[in-house]
DNA sequence: CTGAAAGCGCTTACAG
DNA sequence: CTGAAAGCGCTTACAG
């Protein structure tokens, strides 16, 4: 009775009664087969209309064998570059008529495959998996799936059937060479702890252009953390303490990237006379930042667009490529430069004219 | 016969036949009932098992008359309030056992009641609308709807039942006085055009704060547009080409008051020293720009959890509240401080020694 | 063009 | 503790 109680929703049964036809009928008419008569496929519709129906897709669900939903399932929905792409994904998969079930991960391989059995057992058409850190574990799950799945950013060593990846080793290696062509020798690395496939093949692509420079690839200027601001102020902090510090750093994203400069700037450093600073996604975010941030771009909305389409179509059983790789976009912004050590003056001076933060100045007042 | 191909799901018809029982029993293991005799049930599970079974969400759905499901519209899944928001939900959700339906609204009233009407369709138990456009509307409607709906941050005017909000006016008040405080009187507010229910609360908050003081609302110095980086860029280039441009800006949101803040450095102008910016969200990010955003903190997981905790207790027919305002939090970071308009110089100084693009110094080098 | 019937894969009183 | 039976609300050959 309450606006809580589960009212049994009205079926066909119900339109077919009050159109006098069958619920065979309707379930035709609102399905707008041609087998049915216009005006009275118009008639039920109307029916249908006013009486505020909604076919059960649970219930279609079950008669077709088909949900048309896709299950998406992300290491975290609040990370801004996998919300990006879900919202790319979102927009395709509707686009051809499917829904998306969402659920994240935490990047515990454990949790994805819970996440992937829970998305079978509702039956989704298909999934597409992010940052997967089961990867080609599934093609021994897949003969036994009925369920395709779609990587994107396969983060588990690896090749997998349908995905698309970032080329991460070109791209890497192309952002390297840029801080190497500014003039920069001491260049750091700061990836992704954990095991992630793309930190594998972003330090691959960096030692790869170091060496082709002639330069040593050295120990204490690569370090590992949390892909996190937190993270990347950290590795900043351990890299600033060295002796003789990085003149450079290429971060495994832009999120610690954007931790890399404000550990700077607490330093007093300056970015990028003191130090460049380089990150990789191209966030939204990363053209407002100060200064604006060099880095990868990753087609972000492509990639989600083109998981989709690979999933669609292997749904429709249309033929299609099954796999893809990307490349990135080296993005030159205000966060990288030449080095110049000398002008440390002018990061003594730049302190000088810094902000304080209101709650001291508010004595001043 | 392809992968592709949907196999027909194996059923507990299969797994009965299997543990030599009949499917009623099997049913009754897999939902860990006691009425069956623990060792069958414990065998019926490990052949289950074995055999990679899944039951079927979407038969149980039908057979039960719930899904596990609830659906969550947004108006844009890649802003970053909008994820943090999601993020929160599908874990309170799945803690629950509910999974998480996602679709887009674009803040498109028309394109969110077809959005809803679609969850209606796949029978989701209930439904979480962010930034909703429709509000009170779905009253008319909940008398024929028999899924619960709880709105967050409501944005068409007027009360709806079930609902977690922030509340904006005390919020924006205080955020305007602290401005006030601080020795400001040229105070700009930049809001969101579209007829947004925050918007015009905020700037109510806004008003009230200054009214208080004293200080008259100026026409000039009140702009709407776009809640982006851009439109924050925009509204600042216009406050600022003001005969008497204001000495702070209050933002409807971080995500333009970032905007602002670049666009008052492109006019080599120094937050805060020569321009107070705030914010509101106290997105993520908003502690890592630079110089630190003051913002007015949105409890955004609190926000989330609360309302899918409203969901649940609607769901499961146990009183609890209908709707919570929300307080926010002044967060004092480092883009606010005391007008010192004869500063100017130091923002002078300061575009002396700003660093200039790679591309522009390449040339140097 | 229309209807009666079977079936999709579960759950759950009901009877034992 | 177990099974046979009915039912959830659709779809779709099949027969007319």
């Amino acid at each position: 009775m309450s606006l809580v109680a589960k009212k049994a929703a009205i079926s066909i049964k119900d339109i077919a009664r009050a159109a006098n036809v069958s619920h065979s009928t309707v379930s035709r008419a609102l399905r707008d087969s041609s087998l049915v008569n216009h005006e009275t496929a118009e008639r039920i519709r109307r029916i249908a209309r006013d009486s505020n129906f909604r076919v059960s897709a649970v219930a279609r669900g079950l008669a077709t064998g088909r949900t048309s939903t896709i299950g998406v399932v992300v290491t975290a929905i609040g990370d801004p570059f996998n919300a990006e792409v879900v919202e790319s994904i979102e927009e395709a998969a509707n686009a051809r008529g499917y829904s998306v079930a969402l659920a994240n991960s935490g990047a515990n391989p454990d949790r994805e495959m819970k996440v992937v059995q829970s998305f079978e057992e509702r039956r989704v058409d298909g999934i597409i998996v992010m940052s997967s850190r089961v990867g080609a574990l599934y093609v021994t799950h897949l003969t036994k799936m009925a369920v395709p799945v779609v990587l994107i950013n396969n983060q588990h060593p690896g090749e997998f059937v349908y995905s698309v990846m970032i080329d991460n080793v070109p791209a890497s290696e192309a952002a390297t060479r840029y801080l190497i062509q500014l003039g920069h020798r001491r260049i750091a690395y700061f990836g992704r702890r954990g095991g992630f496939q793309a930190d594998t093949e972003r330090f691959a692509g960096y030692r790869k252009a170091l060496e082709a420079a002639g330069l040593p690839v050295l120990d204490e200027l690569v370090v590992r953390g949390e892909s996190t601001p937190e993270g990347g102020m950290r590795a900043m902090q351990q890299l600033l303490d060295l002796p003789d510090p990085p003149t450079a750093l290429f971060c495994y994203n832009d999120t610690s990237a954007i931790g890399a400069m404000r550990a700077a700037r607490l330093r007093s450093l300056w970015v990028p006379g003191d130090i460049s600073i380089m990150g990789f996604d191209d966030l939204a975010i990363a053209s407002y930042v100060d200064p604006p941030l060099t880095t990868v771009r990753q087609p972000k909305r492509h990639m989600g667009r083109i998981a989709t389409e690979i999933l669609c179509n292997l749904l429709n059983g249309s033929k299609s490529e099954s796999s893809r790789r990307l490349q990135g976009e080296l993005i030159v912004r205000e966060s990288t430069a030449p080095p110049k050590r000398r002008a440390r003056s002018s990061a003594q001076h730049y302190r000088l004219i810094r902000p304080r933060s209101p709650a001291k100045s508010r004595g001043i007042v």
